[in-house]
DNA sequence: TGCGTTGTTTCACC
DNA sequence: CGGTGAAACAACGC
């Protein structure tokens, strides 16, 4: 579940809270998620402190002292929960665990004791995520490899031009094409469907068939939904139901829920496979 | 208990 | 080579 706005949730955290902080302890209770790690423990961390925190699409880039850089994606499930003392806590990700309840929880697999009394608990449902740690060198090969396309949101983000051109060589949903990071990067299932309902675009529409009228609303629309999301710390989706009950996100989660926009009824389909929520009557096919 | 779940990769094919 | 669409995969909850 952790898009864009959930990972910058969690960079910030970092940044704010982590920063100059030595590494004192760590324990991988579940070694498989350094898998394809081009170093196979967290041990080299030991000693070393962070001096800064990045994203790049959905992946962290935790940068340490001596050069090295731990990746990081959360997937679906992935979530970071901050402790100072035992007591105050701040978690971003995945709503599970509780954010409130005890850690360690069954699902925390990595767990970092920092000088200054933070511990860091790195927590995964699912266990589809990974860490991966190298030298700071290698983390900028390993993600220009990913080839992604320019960034979703930000200072530095996809100018309309330059997206209308991407999504004109493309025949598929513009949903799918827009989930397609190497078209821009940073869009999940949750900020897609909010994007285009924002937009007022059916989500199946040919992506290379929209309007200018329309790829002008889709633009500030992407950029509208990520920074909401960001603002609100990410998007909370429990069981297919999104919350708070009168919130963001607008649509996804939201079968059966009135059209914030319009009143009707919000529609569950799929597009590409994915669970699509979007509004029949404000966006027509 | 088999299905749904999502981000991503892989594959055959045009 | 690049776009397409489908399948596969990770593992768990319900």
């Amino acid at each position: 579940m952790p898009e864009l706005p959930e990972v910058e949730t969690i960079r910030r955290l970092v940044e704010r809270h982590l920063v100059g902080r030595a590494l004192e302890t760590v324990e991988v209770r579940l070694p498989k998620l350094l898998r394809d790690s081009p170093f196979p423990s967290l041990d080299p961390l030991l000693g070393r402190s962070i001096t800064g925190a990045r994203r790049r699409a959905k992946i962290l880039i935790v940068d340490w002292s001596g050069d090295l850089s731990l990746l990081v994606h959360f997937k679906l499930s992935g979530q970071l929960a901050i402790e100072h003392a035992g007591t105050d806590r701040v978690v971003a990700g995945h709503p599970v665990p509780d954010p409130h309840g005890p850690y360690p929880h069954r699902a925390t697999h990595v767990i970092f004791g920092f000088a200054g009394g933070n511990t860091v608990y790195f927590s995964d449902v699912r266990q589809f995520g990974w860490l991966r740690l190298m030298p700071t060198a290698r983390a900028e090969e390993v993600v220009e490899s990913f080839g992604f396309g320019p960034e979703a949101v930000g200072h530095d983000s996809i100018e309309l031009h330059d997206m209308a051109a991407r999504l004109a060589r493309r025949r598929i949903a513009i949903k799918t094409a827009l989930l397609n990071q190497q078209v821009m990067a940073g869009l999940g299932n949750i900020y897609v469907d909010e994007a285009l309902h924002r937009a007022a675009i059916h989500p199946g529409r040919p992506a290379n068939l929209l309007r200018p009228a329309e790829l002008v609303r889709l633009h500030a629309a992407i950029s509208w939904s990520l920074e909401r999301g960001i603002e609100q710390g990410g998007a909370k989706i429990v069981h297919n139901r999104a919350y708070p009950k009168d919130g963001f996100p607008q649509v996804h989660g939201r079968a059966g829920e009135p059209c914030v926009t319009c009143s009707a009824p919000i529609t569950k389909i799929r597009v590409g496979a994915r669970g699509t929520y979007f509004c029949h009557r404000c966006q027509p096919a």
